[in-house]
Formats: C-alpha cells, sequence, structure tokens
DNA sequence: TATTAACACGAAAACGGTTTCGCTATTTTC
DNA sequence: GAAAATAGCGAAACCGTTTTCGTGTTAATA
C-alpha cells in the first residue's frame, strides 16, 4: 500500500523546500526553469496531487455544494439534481447530497451537519414539513453566516436568497385554458394538501382559468390528497362526480385517474381528457401516453447551480447582496390523454 | 453577517489557552469541572461548532463516502442510493455522489478529484464503458493507496474488494422456470449488449432453465438492444417470432413490449406472459401490472455502507484484508402480467 | 519535612498545503 | 565600478483542529 505523496517528499527528495516545491507546482514565476522542470517531473512521476482538504483549510473553499432534497427516487428531484451535478462539476465542483424525506428534522440536521465547513454553498427545496411548519431559522442561520443559497422548487418568501421556481401558476392556467378550449366544462383538479408552494400557485392558475372563462368553481371538483403516493379517494372522487377533463398536479395521481377512468368504462382522451405534471418515465409509457407539463428539471438545476456558483465566486463584493428569483418556463408535453 | 467562532476566539475571550478550550469542549479529564463548565457554555452561548474541514485534516478522517453511479435518473440506482445515504447518514456519513453516465473517463475523473482527501471511502457501480474496456486501472489504484472500496450490482472480478451483487442468475432461473411451469414453451429473453455483468448473469440463468427443462435454446428468441432506452426493433422481434413468454431484464423494455404486444391483439396473460426486471414505478401502473423482479436497491445501498463503514472504521487492523462479496435475494413481485 | 503523585493547564508540533517576506547572489543601470 | 534592480529560493506564518509533552501547584505519602 503506497501512500499518498505530499509536498514534504518532494521537498525532502529534491533537497529544496516545500515553498519552493509548492511554486514550482503551481508555475510561479518565482522559480527558475530548471527547477521547474526537475519538480514538476518528479511530481508527474509520482503522481502527485495535491490533498483536497489541506487546500481547502488553507483557502476557505471547499468546492462542495451542499444538495438537500426532500427525496430522492422522485423523477422531478433527480433530473433537478442531474443538472446540478453537471453543471458543477463542469466548473470543478463536487455535490453532497442530503435527503430530507420531507422531514423537518432531518433538514435542519443535515443543514448543520454540512455548515461547518463541508460546503461552500447549498441548492435546496424544502421539506414538507418545513413549509407547514413555516420555521425557516435553519436557512436564516446559514444566510447570516454569509454561506450562499439558492431554493429551487418548493420556496419560501420568508427568506432572502436567490431562487428558481417553475411558472407554475401560468402553466396550469395553459393546461386549464387548453382543456377550456377542448370544451371540458367540469374539469377536475387533483393536488396536494396546499401547504406546499407548487401546489397552491397550480391551483391558483386552475382557478384564474376557470374564472376567466366564467365557468363557476365547483369546490367539489378539487381533490386533495396526502402527498404520500396514497391515491385512495380517487376512485370514490371520481365515481362521485361527473367530470371531463382532469389536471393532476402529479404524474402518479394523473396515471392512476387514467387506469379507473378507463375501467369506469370511459374513454380517453374522447370522454375525458387528462393533463399531468412531471414528464417522468410514468407519462411516456402509459397507455393513453399521457399529456403532461414537463418541468424541466435538468435545466433547473443548471440555473440553480450556476447561480449558487456565482455567489461563491464572487463573494468577496459585499455590495449589498442582491437576490435573483429565475422562473423555469414550463411546457406542456402533447400526448395522447388530450384532444389538442 | 456573523462569522463562525473558533476555538481560537474562545480562547481569547476566556482568557484560557487553544489547548485548554479543546480539551475543554471533547470533555477531557485533564480539565477542572469548573473550567469545562464555563467554556461549554461560553461555546454553547455563541453555537460553536467545530470546523469539520480542520477536524478531517487533523485525524486524517472526512466522513465523507464517495458514490459513483452510471445514472441518476433511473429507479434502481436511486434506490440504491437512498439506501446508502440513510445507513451513511445514521452513522454520521456524508455522501458525495457523482454521476458518470456510463462513461469511462468521467468515471476516472471522478474518482481522481475525490481519491486525493475527499473521502474515506467509495462505493460504486461500474460505468457501461468501463465494463466493456474492462480498464479497471483507476479502481486498482484507488485500493492500493488503501482506500476502501465497495463495488456493487455493476462489478468486476479483476478487483479484490467487497462486493454486493444481486442473485441474478437464479433469480433469472427462477422466473424462467415459473415461465415453463405456467406451460410456456417460446419465451423470449429481451436484454443489453451483454458486457454488463448483471445482463450476462441473468442470461445464464436463463439459459439453465431451458437447459434443465429440456426446451432447446433458440438463439432468435433471444434479443439484445443497446443500452439506453432505443427501444426500437422490438416489435419487428415480436412480429418474427412466435413467443409465448417474455423475460425481460428491464422495465422498460417489459412495458414497451405489453404496450405492442397488445397492440398487436394478443392478450396480456392469457396469450403472453411477461416478468421484468426493476420494480419501478413503471411496473405498479402499467396495464396489466406487470410482474417483475424486486432488486431491493435500498438493502443493497445499506449493505454497500454497512461494509464500507466498517472498512473505514477498522483499517487499523491491516490483517491481510479479507473481502466479502454479499448476495442480496431478489424476489418476484407476481402481478397481473403471469398467470401464476 | 522532604518526596512523590495527582491535578490543571499551556506550549508546541502536527495534518498538508499557500503565501508573504526576507535574504543572497547575480544582473542591470548610469 | 558603485548603486539599484531582479532572479531564485527558504523561513515562517497561517488555516482550525487534536494531541503529546512539559511545568507549576497542590495534595498525599513516608
Amino acid at each position: 500500500m503506497k501512500r499518498k505523496i505530499t509536498l514534504k517528499h518532494i521537498a525532502r527528495e529534491l533537497e529544496v523546500s516545500i515553498s519552493t516545491v509548492s511554486k514550482a507546482l503551481n508555475n510561479s514565476s518565482e522559480i527558475s526553469r530548471d527547477t521547474k522542470d526537475k519538480i514538476q517531473a518528479f511530481a508527474k512521476l509520482y503522481n502527485y496531487k495535491p490533498n483536497n482538504i489541506a487546500v481547502s483549510l488553507k483557502n476557505k473553499r471547499t468546492k462542495n455544494i451542499g444538495v438537500i432534497i426532500p427525496d430522492i427516487v422522485h423523477h422531478f428531484f433527480t433530473t433537478v439534481f442531474r443538472g446540478i451535478e453537471q453543471y458543477a462539476n463542469q466548473h470543478g465542483y463536487n455535490v453532497i447530497v442530503c435527503v430530507s424525506d420531507e422531514s423537518f428534522d432531518r433538514e435542519v440536521i443535515n443543514m448543520e451537519m454540512l455548515a461547518n465547513g463541508s460546503i461552500d454553498g447549498f441548492i435546496m427545496a424544502l421539506a414538507g414539513e418545513t413549509q407547514l411548519k413555516k420555521d425557516f431559522n435553519h436557512l436564516k442561520e446559514v444566510t447570516e453566516q454569509g454561506i450562499p443559497l439558492v431554493l429551487f422548487d418548493r420556496v419560501t418568501d420568508e427568506i432572502r436568497c436567490d431562487k428558481v421556481v417553475l411558472n407554475d401558476a401560468e402553466i396550469a392556467y395553459e393546461a386549464t385554458d387548453s382543456l377550456i378550449a377542448e370544451g371540458r366544462k367540469r374539469i377536475a383538479l387533483l393536488t396536494t394538501d396546499n401547504f406546499f408552494s407548487v401546489s397552491s400557485s397550480r391551483e391558483l392558475g386552475y382557478r384564474k382559468a376557470l374564472e376567466e372563462h366564467h365557468i363557476s368553481i365547483d369546490e367539489q371538483l378539487i381533490l386533495r390528497l396526502p402527498y404520500n403516493e396514497d391515491v385512495n379517494g380517487i376512485e370514490s372522487f371520481l365515481v362521485a362526480n361527473n367530470i371531463d377533463a382532469i389536471l393532476s398536479v402529479n404524474e402518479i395521481f394523473a396515471i392512476h385517474c387514467m387506469g379507473l377512468v378507463q375501467k369506469m368504462g370511459l374513454k380517453i382522451p374522447e370522454d375525458i381528457s387528462v393533463i399531468g405534471f412531471t414528464d417522468g418515465i410514468l407519462s411516456k409509457y402509459s397507455e393513453p401516453k399521457l399529456t403532461t407539463v414537463a418541468q424541466h428539471g435538468d435545466k433547473m438545476g443548471e440555473v440553480a447551480a450556476k447561480l449558487l456558483i456565482e455567489k461563491i465566486e464572487n463573494d468577496f463584493d459585499e455590495e449589498e447582496e442582491v437576490f435573483s428569483t429565475e422562473v423555469i418556463s414550463a411546457t406542456i408535453i402533447r400526448r395522447e390523454s388530450t384532444i389538442n
């Protein structure tokens, strides 16, 4: 087992000082061509690589970014993560992921673990519990320490930081509008407990579209389900109400609906149109294929990483921080579950 | 912006030495009750937390583990990751994830980035390209440096290290066997280019089951598709061959098959039985619901993390390393695409 | 009372780098 | 040829911890 070689070893071996070795390897102009060549050759030969930890301690830069997400076995979050990871890697950053599992406590613990020097900044989507409790002190503490933070998707107004969100309300409006354009009158909304910022935004868009078309809003047509995949209750909802279209805030609810609707002997899209959120694997392989709104998670992750890294690398200029909120434009992927 | 407080600050403020502060906070018996109380109270008041980087540098322990996987937007890998992350977190470790995207080069680069002090050990599944090239020097280098490594799912015999694998051959045997028990005679195998270790293991099991039941193997019934989701070629394969059952090495191929089969006017499972691999979201929501082999990714990740952390924390005893290969038992989840 | 042991703490080295500063020897400038 | 500039390198501080070792004070022992 050959241990990693350090500056000290090289210095001893070549009978120069550690400073000289360090400078030579960083191509400093202080060092002569000759010694530089000699040292660099030796370093290459023995495959010298600087110890990340030591460098981090010295420069107070870890080149790590911390990502805290509520769930990892989840299409949208994984695509966002992929976007983050790609951009980060291209810019020399590594990504530490923690999963809050929708738990406030785990979110807090994870942040605290990482906030003590392990990372240069955070990217996160709030846990469900956190949005419910509205307790954001852990976020405040972190930002007050000067650690950059970017929130995406599940955000809050109570924290001043960069944000990346989807135009949830608008795309829900657009989706609802397109259902109305198909002649649908009784459009159901399948959503979650609406302490989720995204769910309530989507509901807003839904309501606005109906109102603008002077369709009175029937609160019976709005079904709120718990966030987990507990999908019971959809069936009785469907049989109880005379529905001709469904807008679902996620893929699972939508697919499940389609199954039930078909079992009831109704045809999609002839009798009922369905639009979901999240352009995941289910939407592509369902029967019929689901019309859905693509959230462009990759893009969202990329933008989040970009914002964060800019903040990290410019944090020398303390000129009264200015925060931006980037809006990612969702698009509706038209497939077979709608007429248009 | 209040910067983080250090031992030095506490020492200055309380007019003691840094060593005393350090010892007091670590509850050393060298320090008197009085001073300990004083220092601990002060530390709590100012919310002192030791700097992870400095601690890492000192102890040569980062409490980070590096995970390198081929893909993250992929059900199986995310479940494994969840298993890893949970176990790791419970034991005070954080997880740095890198995605190789099936690329050999990215795998190498990622390993090198992390191997210079950032992590205490690796958990990885080999990139497709790596399995194709059979070039494992980057793994060798890492293990020779004494960095513990655990390989899962996509493994190789050429590296001596801990491994966690599925009983792929056996479960494929079992699945094939159960199809034969249904009376199926012409069982197709949908697989990938078989440089993937898992694919070839599964093929082995498939062949063994047929042989044992004296069903001659028709090579025409084995369709090899590229690993990406390029699903063309399945249709012509299905129409060209007279098939009564399908074993697919993944979920996507299986679901796609089911769609095509149904379009051809055949019934599942009456005319054709289908068994897939990966108990993902698709299997649960397809029509009919897919019988599939559950790989228990969570368990696999947990075991991998357990093996790794044990190696990390016991690496003081250099008593001629002994490596184990843990086998996770897959189970067949019986749903609607098979008769039994 | 002299010797030893226990106690409580500080100085300093170490982890592995980067960087400032100072020193010597050579080269340039006038 | 003397003064000044420059080239090339090393010593040492520093990042924030942990840990070994030494030291002065007090308490226990003979």
